[in-house]
DNA sequence: TTTCATGTAACTTAAAATATTACATGAAAG
DNA sequence: CTTTCATGTAATATTTTAAGTTACATGAAA
């Protein structure tokens, strides 16, 4: 959503935004009202109102929204049980939950690599090869 | 499921399995059909049936679990479509791509170390300091 | 003062995971 | 050889979760 906000000037409303990811404005809110939070985006009510990217491509990585999006559980697999009373599964989870802290700070380290401005580059590289007037 | 019947020895019924799960046995059956196929696990109709390791706890890894299990998707974010049109989206599954494969590389990696054996004996140290006798 | 856009809560719908029922198959017990 | 018990599996139902929608309040520009 933030590369498709960097190929319009000027402000973009939720529901052009809504438009492109193909479900509606107010999910679009919600999402964008995260990032707001972590000054990625600003938004302005109103006539000419809508979204804004608040900072440089450059300075944002994918680290950067995974956390404004509230650091969601990046692994399907996981914990049935908090604190689980049957022992194996205690054993079970200790072993797993080292596996998966080790996948997940693994995954998160390689999202701090990865900034807007790269994923913008190559981008711009596919319409190069691409040509379609659409895009 | 599996540490569970390693303590008991002769068969066990998708009953008793469902109890200590606290699940459905037809559930149990599902999941045990998996495993049976990959050798893990026997099973026996009728009376004085059940299921059965059919592996020697040394020899299975977590990995061979989730073989089994049908190599179940690891990660929970994730290609929201296949083939994407957007190019924007064709950058960013490419770039997200090779960050997911590496976390369940590693992963996978960290299964095939963990043996239900090691689990076992995890378990078993852990009911020494337990003294719960409902174990 | 009208129009347009965001800000949110409440609600609805849709999709996925999980659980249940029902019945067929096969093996041991009586 | 009939009853009992347990798996095997399809069909169905339920629960849970995610996604989408409606409704209305707030604020800014025309
Ligand atoms: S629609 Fe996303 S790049 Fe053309
Ligand atoms: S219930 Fe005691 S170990 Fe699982």
């Amino acid at each position: 959503m933030l590369l498709h906000m960097a190929e319009i000037d000027g402000p973009v409303t939720s529901e052009s935004l809504a438009g492109m990811m193909q479900t509606n404005p107010v999910v679009i809110r919600r999402i964008l009202a995260g990032l707001r939070k972590q000054g990625l985006v600003h938004s302005e009510k109103g006539h000419g109102g809508g979204w804004r990217l608040a900072k440089d491509l450059e300075t944002v990585t994918l680290y950067d929204i995974h956390i404004a999006l509230g650091s969601p559980g990046v692994l399907a697999l996981g914990h049935r049980t908090e604190a689980p009373g049957c022992l194996v599964e205690q054993a079970v989870n200790n072993a797993m939950g080292e596996a998966f802290d080790a996948a997940e700070a693994l995954l998160l380290s390689r999202f701090r690599e990865i900034t807007l401005a790269s994923l913008s580059r190559d981008f711009h590289q596919r319409m190069q090869h691409c040509g379609n007037p659409g895009h």
